[in-house]
DNA sequence: CGGAAAGTTCAGTCAATAGTGAAAGTTCAT
DNA sequence: ATGAACTTTCACTATTGACTGAACTTTCCG
């Protein structure tokens, strides 16, 4: 019920765990505390109990609940239950960062789609603006085709080393 | 002092305005005011004075002010005065969105930095735990390397178009 | 089934962030 | 130099978003 991160010989990391919780959660759109849980996660040799995280983050159980389904839905943590137990447990997962990119693709993605509907509902605009318009719906079209492309050599190159180990 | 838009028989784009507000705001960090800003801005024949954005708007001259410094650091937005006039003048730039991907590559430094520097701070952990910071260092230097890459083609690319103009 | 343990939901509280407006600071034509 | 026009700064207010904790729902062992 003390230490931030429990006893698993973690005590040193705690500034660390902060880290995560303000860069990635930015990053990923999350609350701070999604964050540090993800921070946590990765640094946990076995899955963890809701209770377990909720004493290494220091945190009520809503939050709690309300953040792993946060990191779930992100593709970023898996959850289920060990046999026999009835308490889920929560676990980093190896495709972790896959998630990420896909996330970063979806999030291109709605800004290509209102770069479009930009263009369709301010329609004959002076030459100006219309040309405006249309470097924008460029841009994310080069960037959602760029990242689709990104997140299949990433996930190649991922499961060539995965199979080399 | 009354239409948002201001009378440039732009009247009825101003749900669209908010889109701007909302999704590129939220997408580069800015808050509401500043996507709202991108938006009237792009939409614009000709560069807007202070007041005429206050007026767009419909903000305080503070906010507008604070708003401006945002976009012009940001790259987005250029700002000069027009010989013999005393007031600034602030326009949407032809390379706005270079601007935007260069400002996601250096978000995304920042998270390999993290990702070095928690490895070192966490060193000697055991295999598991190891590995996982392994992936996200290998992940954000991918990335990187990527972006990077996007950054230098998708300006090719434009300077090609440009002048075929 | 009954009920204890685990998990989720949600109204309320607290904290962080955005926006206002007035005062202070700059700039430039005269 | 002076002062009017314009811009920035900053203390305050409003809005938004995150977190808490208690009430509720679900799960599953006996």
């Amino acid at each position: 019920m003390s230490s931030p991160v429990g006893d698993d010989g973690l005590g040193a990391v705690n500034p660390l765990i902060d880290d995560f919780g303000l860069h990635i959660g930015r990053a990923m759109g999350w609350p701070p505390m999604a964050g540090r849980a993800a921070g946590v996660l990765m640094l946990r040799e076995a899955p963890m109990t809701m209770a377990e995280l909720q004493d290494a983050l220091n945190a009520s159980k809503g939050s709690v609940s309300e953040t792993t389904r946060l990191l779930v839905v992100s593709g970023t943590v898996r959850r289920f239950k060990e046999p026999g137990s009835r308490q889920y447990v929560y676990e980093w997962r190896d495709d972790a960062w896959s998630g990420c990119l896909q996330h970063q693709l979806e999030q291109t993605t709605e800004l290509l789609t209102l770069a479009e509907s930009a263009r369709r509902r301010a329609a004959d605009l002076p030459e100006r603006q219309g040309a405006r318009l249309r470097e924008m719906h460029e841009y994310y079209t080069f960037m959602v085709r760029s990242l689709d492309a990104l997140l299949e050599e990433y996930e190649a190159a991922r499961d060539t080393r995965e199979s080399a180990t």
